[in-house]
DNA sequence: GATGGCCTAATTAGGACTTCCGGTGT
DNA sequence: CACACCGGAAGTCCTAATTAGGCCAT
């Protein structure tokens, strides 16, 4: 029977692992006098490659079959060769029921011999860097017995586990004997093992808050996407936890971790991602190696695929060595990094994390080897432990590209092995809208607001995903069948409270085929600007085009300080304002009668906005005075000029400016005026009372007192009666406590 | 009815790059 | 000539921290 291994299913380390050991052992035979098939057969111990469920090869089972053609490897564009899945192993079916121990879907161990059976099926279960010494030697025995090679070199072997997985492969085969089959058999059970924790690692998922409650925190150690290292008797296991308060407070907690330095999900830091990367069997020492680790000193062997993935996991396609390097450029002066003089794509890190996760890979190297052993020996140092000036600070676990960032990791598997390249996350195209919001709230498309960093609005039927900057993400952004209308949430804000907000119109719908995502982006921002006063849209989407009308129009207005891109800064004799460039509108088609109109309307409305903030006679932060006025809980003492007599006569007049009296204040403090100089604590104040209509009242400083998150109160000198008061434009509102504020406030006319 | 706590949304500020550039060195 | 490297300046994006809004228990 024979089968060929199918494509995909098997990871390249595997056959990575495999193609050594075949190569090896062809070597290994080659040298020796030929053996019979039939005598190889016998006390096998094999390791049985299965996709999906199918008995594909029998690894380590010599025969005939098993050497693979030449024709059986092929290189890709970048040279590297790999693993050609179509070799034809013989499977071994003799009948006898063996001892299997699966340790993943796609690796079995079979043991059949049944005199060491148990034991060595035992041994096998166990990463190889406990194995004993005797361990170690009963493994080789069996081997190479299994290999028919010789086995009376072995006899004066001292090796333990621990010292087993610090060799590397140079070093396996110059010290053991028949060195490079054993090396490869290793690497296979280090797969196998690797495997085989991942599968446990699912399954202590469940009973993860319980293991980690019992784990005091100087034993645990943050990595990365909710994954959690314990250390037990010198190993981390790594122990998957759910995203929760708790958690985070625990990671906050952690010794050594520094807060703000936790990385989450695959948002690596540079650095971060190049010690990643440095732990990864798939990239080091193939992409980047370390040249010293002593020193921390390490090369980008290959500055486009280095640079590629980092692009890749910055989810910035143009990354390029250029850019990247003025990354690293900056980590000069932060203490993080330097440049090795004189060599080219050589750098050192100026600290290393004082545990760090070791992977124990199949092509190791010098450079390896010396990081394995640099790291056993200074373990148990105080760290930092290099000898270079280091300037403290401390750095977390990084984990591996695979575990870290295994959609990463998969991309670079694809990146390497695939002919023609193929993206390894597969992003369904689907049907794109722009947005258009015109100033009067005519919808030319889809209006929605967000509450995070959308980049790019993309929807159909029903479609609820949105492009934002951390991924492609579900959002409730729901077309009906007709598609005349979208029903959106906005950042989790329920649907009423999203219309109840301004955010949402009953749209109009132009379906626009050329989706143009900096457009959208702009439109989206401005969408979510639902107190805006004016919108800008220009012509082209280009970001300078973007800037120029409204750049334009703002000079001749206004003195611009600062201009970017996104914002001016006007100033005024009151301070500076912010501008965001989407907030001032530039219609589609300026020929248009209506559309010109709606232009010098936008034009007179940011006039008057800001004219209102030059010359309001106010010394509150400008920059929070214009910023939605109705949202602002300012409460704005007049002058006393018309003042009435109320039916209460309380009134003090007011000689001094008026008060700008803001929240929040102290919970149950009275309100005092902001002013330094004015001695008022009493406001008269004209009051809109929205169910009985307009009138002057007299309110004392002193019965204004603050409400639940900055809101303010007062007791309603004529009632007695609890009032919020708020403020619509310059009014002052005062709403019984006792009617929901939300539909008194949208009630109301805004100015 | 008055009060303050709690939860969540909205906003802000700052960090960490990214982009661009003009220049030098190998 | 290509590539690596440098650092200033400005822009972008993300996230933690802060503030605001609303509800609800006491």
């Amino acid at each position: 029977m024979s089968e060929d291994v199918e494509d995909g299913n098997e990871s390249p380390t595997t056959s990575t692992s495999i193609d050594l050991l075949l190569r090896a052992v062809e070597a290994s035979t080659e040298s020796q006098t030929s053996k019979s098939q039939e005598t190889c057969s016998n006390n096998l111990v094999g390791i049985k490659v299965i996709n999906d469920g199918i008995v594909t090869d029998d690894i380590l089972s010599p025969s005939a079959n098993s050497k693979p053609s030449a024709s059986s490897y092929h290189s890709d564009q970048l040279g590297n060769r790999f693993f050609e899945d179509t070799l034809d192993f013989t499977v071994q079916s003799d009948g006898l029921e063996n001892d299997t121990i699966t340790v993943d879907e796609g690796v079995e161990v079979v043991i059949q011999d049944e005199t060491q059976t148990s034991k060595l099926a035992e041994q096998l279960l166990t990463h190889p860097n406990s194995w004993t010494e005797d361990g170690v030697f009963d493994w080789m025995h069996y081997v190479i017995n299994q290999f028919n090679l010789d086995s009376s070199k072995l006899k004066n072997l001292h090796i333990n586990g621990r010292e087993l997985c610090m060799f590397s492969q140079s070093e396996f085969e110059e010290r053991i004997p028949h060195g490079a089959v054993l090396w490869a058999h290793l690497q296979l059970l280090f797969t196998a093992y690797k495997q085989q924790s991942s599968k446990e690692d699912v399954m202590v998922e469940d009973a993860q808050m319980e293991i980690n409650d019992g784990v005091c925190p100087e034993e645990t150690i943050a990595v990365s996407n909710a994954t959690q290292y314990i250390k037990v008797s010198d190993q981390l296991i790594p122990v998957k936890m759910k995203e929760t308060h708790k958690r985070k407070q625990q990671l906050k907690n952690i010794s050594g971790v520094q807060k703000g330095k936790i990385t989450i999900g695959n948002s690596y830091h540079l650095w971060e991602f190049l010690l990643a990367l440095l732990q990864d069997d798939l990239t080091c020492p193939k992409y980047i190696y370390w040249v010293d680790i002593s020193q921390a000193v390490f090369k980008l062997v290959d500055s486009r695929i280095v640079s590629w993935l980092w692009g890749k996991n910055k989810r910035k396609p143009d990354m390029n060595y250029e850019t990247m390097g003025r990354g690293l450029r900056y980590y000069y002066q932060r203490g993080i990094m330097r440049k090795v003089e004189g060599h080219r794509l050589m750098y050192q890190f100026r600290a290393l994390p004082k545990h760090m996760n070791v992977i124990f890979d199949p092509t190791c190297t010098e450079g390896n080897l010396k990081l394995k052993e640099t790291l056993s020996n200074l373990r148990n140092l105080e760290w930092p432990f290099l000898s270079i000036n280091i300037k403290p600070f401390t750095i977390p676990i990084i984990p591996p590209l695979s575990e870290g960032a295994p959609a990463l990791a998969q991309m670079l598997k694809s990146f390497l092995s695939e002919t023609p390249r193929q993206e390894a996350v597969h992003i369904p195209e689907i049907q794109q809208k722009v947005v258009h919001v015109t100033p009067d709230g005519v919808v030319t498309g889809f209006n929605f607001g967000t509450t995070g960093n959308m980049q790019s609005p993309a929807s159909h039927t029903t479609l609820v995903q949105i492009n934002a900057l951390n991924g492609m993400q579900e959002h409730a952004v729901v077309l009906d069948s007709n598609g005349d209308n979208m029903f959106v949430y906005t950042g989790g804000i329920p649907l009423v409270q999203a219309v109840n907000q301004g955010i949402l119109v009953t749209p109009e719908v132009t379906r626009v085929p050329d989706f143009q995502p900096e457009v959208a982006s702009k439109e989206v921002e401005a969408s979510s600007q639902h107190n805006v006063d004016c919108l800008v849209r220009p012509e082209e989407p280009h970001n300078d085009i973007w800037n120029l009308d409204a750049a334009e129009f703002l000079s001749k207005n206004f003195k611009i300080t600062k201009q970017t891109s996104e914002d001016f800064v006007v100033a005024s004799k009151k301070g500076k304002k912010r501008i965001h460039t989407s907030s001032v509108w530039i219609p589609h088609d300026p020929l248009q009668e209506e559309r010109l109109k709606k232009m010098e309307e936008a034009k007179r409305l940011l006039i008057e906005v800001v004219q209102d903030f030059e010359t309001e006679d106010s010394i509150a932060p400008a920059q929070k005075f214009l910023k939605h006025k109705s949202k602002e809980r300012t409460i704005l003492a007049l002058p006393p000029t018309t003042v009435k007599t109320s039916s209460k006569p309380d009134t003090t007049p007011i000689t001094k400016k008026p008060a700008i009296l803001r929240s929040p204040v102290k919970a149950n403090e009275p309100i005092k005026s902001k002013t330094p100089d004015s001695a008022v604590d009493v406001v008269t104040l004209p009051l809109s009372l929205t169910s009985s209509g307009e009138h002057i009242l007299t309110l004392p400083i002193s019965s204004l007192t603050k409400a639940g998150g900055g809101d303010i109160r007062t007791q309603h000198p004529k009632d007695n009666m609890s009032y919020y008061v708020s403020v619509n434009g310059d009014q002052i509102v005062l709403t019984p406590q006792n009617l929901s504020k939300s539909k008194v406030l949208n009630s109301t006319t805004h100015r």
